[in-house]
DNA sequence: CTGTAACCGAGACGGTACGTCCGGTCTTCAT
DNA sequence: ATGAAGACCGGACGTACCGTCTCGGTTACAG
């Protein structure tokens, strides 16, 4: 049996330092060329700790996004509701679009979905704690136009949001097209088109 | 000025032999445990003859894949076309999902994505190569349906084809979901609908 | 103005466990491969307990070993005395000989004397704990010599000693030459060619 | 079966620097504290240019020394011959007591003599580069005198020269007593008396 | 009889070095 | 004069221990 480290007597000081760090060399490096030994050098720490309490260095760089958002606040994750439906989702969409352009937002999210992609545990960390949430809320204004007659009532909302988002997120990861407020517009629009619901 | 390699010289039987090592190796032990040291190793090459002709690692598990598809039949590409289109897609995008259920589909892909989202010339050449024809072919059955009064004319076939399939892609790469024959219906059906030509 | 231990409150069990732990280990992995943290799993102490104790591995070994001799019957250190010096010193040196060729004593002594090479305090402990009463032992008998006549009556008995131990100690420790009793026989008649009283 | 590196494309210019380093920091940190990446790293060197061609720190700082002792002239190896054995032993033996005092000396004899006592492959070399040619003159003016009737003819020679020279080696290097020209002198008529002829 | 001060087991911590792997460059040799 | 073979420098890997430092708990002496 393997000895598993006392997650009781774990130093906040140094789990705080760490993700500082990782944050810091994320930004600075950039994903592919972060090290361990960087992160672990730059925290004022020592290699072993980091491995005691992650598995990977994706991991860590996850943990170090998380850290972040849950500082933020709650209740902002709601999405805008005015009762016009699509002026709502063309806004968020548009916001979308603009938020994939910040260069500050895009390396380390690019490195995350990359890492991602080849690791399950890590994907399933990631749709838990960051994604998760999100898309609940995203599900939660739905669920609203729905109750409005605006949207089938019916409607698988998981396949709803990635008739939505995908597209979009696909042209951003994969580079396949421009990002466009007219390119948000258009996928509203066809969104509603095939959520309408049934006369 | 740097001395470019001549390509009149380059040898074949080694360019050959580099291909099918990084593709055996590639599913043998996956994209990231993947070395240059071991392709040159299994191949009975040089590690500078691989340094001499490709730029990375990625480059050339991309060669290795379309070095493969080139010797596939050129007209294989054709999607079906019985003047249904639900029906079509339907079979379509169930085709795709039972493609990505293979696993030594499974994990050369996987890699490729991952390597092409931290790398935009290996991005473009995905496109140009790979991706490139095979949209061409959904873009023409499309088209074809277009004529047939069966979707709008006026539809941006771009964002169709994102419509239609990157739900499916999105789903299967991050592993959001579950990739079942109904999905595939249920994709199809509402890519219909947001299609659909105006009455 | 540093702490010190309080000896009266010392755990004799921990002790206890430290040392033959301590003894085991050595026989097992070798001294070069010996840690104190394996010393500490082993006895089921905490490493502190033997920080607070012992200066250095070096010191944890040598007392091992000390409280092993320590154990010994204080009167079994008297070397033979028959009155034939000659036959008497052969049976020691052969019996040494014997005692070297032993694997379960060879491994902890060479072990101890290349740390005590490099070790001055260690080299110290060693000479006043373990060397010491021996050689007084030995010291002994060619005094008994010089009595009867055998010995030269002002020879310098440390000079004696190494004359007649060095080799044959340099010849094991350093693996300069085989260890025979035909060899102990020759040393010890050397050693009584330049020991003989003077006429 | 195990790849072996091939000698004949060893980089001379690395060699050099790595004996070069050794021997330096051996003289500034001592060897304990010596490690292989401070070799590498003052030697401007690969560490794996070191694990490649030496099997332990302790060969390498042999070959540091060796190199060394190579470089000497061949000839100056022969011990001072008067026709005086006793005065030519005395000599010698002050000599070595003079040799034993110097510090620069003593730190990497020391080291080297600690190594050898557990790394019997180490020990041959030892005494097959350094040692033996040293014996051998040291026997050789043995050799002499047993020609000139001063020394027993039948006299052990490698028997002879332990009991000569170790007891001053081990009171050296256990630090088991004072090294004095007067014991160099005792030690030298001690060894006469021994080795005598019979009459 | 009870604080309270020490030792104790346990093990996390900042570090150093290990020995290995591989990246990318440079050199040698055979074809 | 290319290409295989592979040595080279460099640097990160993940592991093992170092010696120090808390952390509760458990004695055992002092008030």
């Amino acid at each position: 049996m393997v000895k598993q480290p006392d997650p009781a007597r774990r130093s906040e000081r140094s789990r705080q330092a760490i993700l500082a760090a990782a944050r810091e060399l994320v930004s600075e490096v950039g994903y592919a060329k972060l090290t361990i030994e960087a992160i672990a050098a730059r925290a004022g720490v020592g290699k072993q700790t980091i491995y005691r309490w992650w598995p990977s260095k994706g991991a860590v760089v996850l943990d170090a996004f998380l850290a972040l958002s849950e500082a933020g606040p709650e209740g902002s994750m709601a999405l805008p509701d005015t009762g016009d439906v699509a002026a709502d989702l063309k806004a968020v969409m548009r916001a979308t679009v603009a938020e994939f352009a910040d260069p500050a937002f895009e390396g380390p999210i690019r490195a995350l979905n990359a890492e991602i992609i080849n690791d399950p545990a890590l994907a399933a960390q990631y749709r838990e704690k960051l994604a998760g949430p999100v898309d609940e809320a995203k599900k939660e204004r739905l669920r609203s136009a729905q109750r409005a007659g605006q949207l089938a009532a019916d409607a698988d909302l998981d396949l709803a949001l990635e008739l939505l988002y995908a597209p979009l997120y696909q042209r951003w990861l994969l580079r396949t097209g421009p990002l466009t407020p007219d390119y948000a517009d258009a996928l509203a629009e066809a969104f509603l088109r095939a959520m309408r619901p049934a006369r």
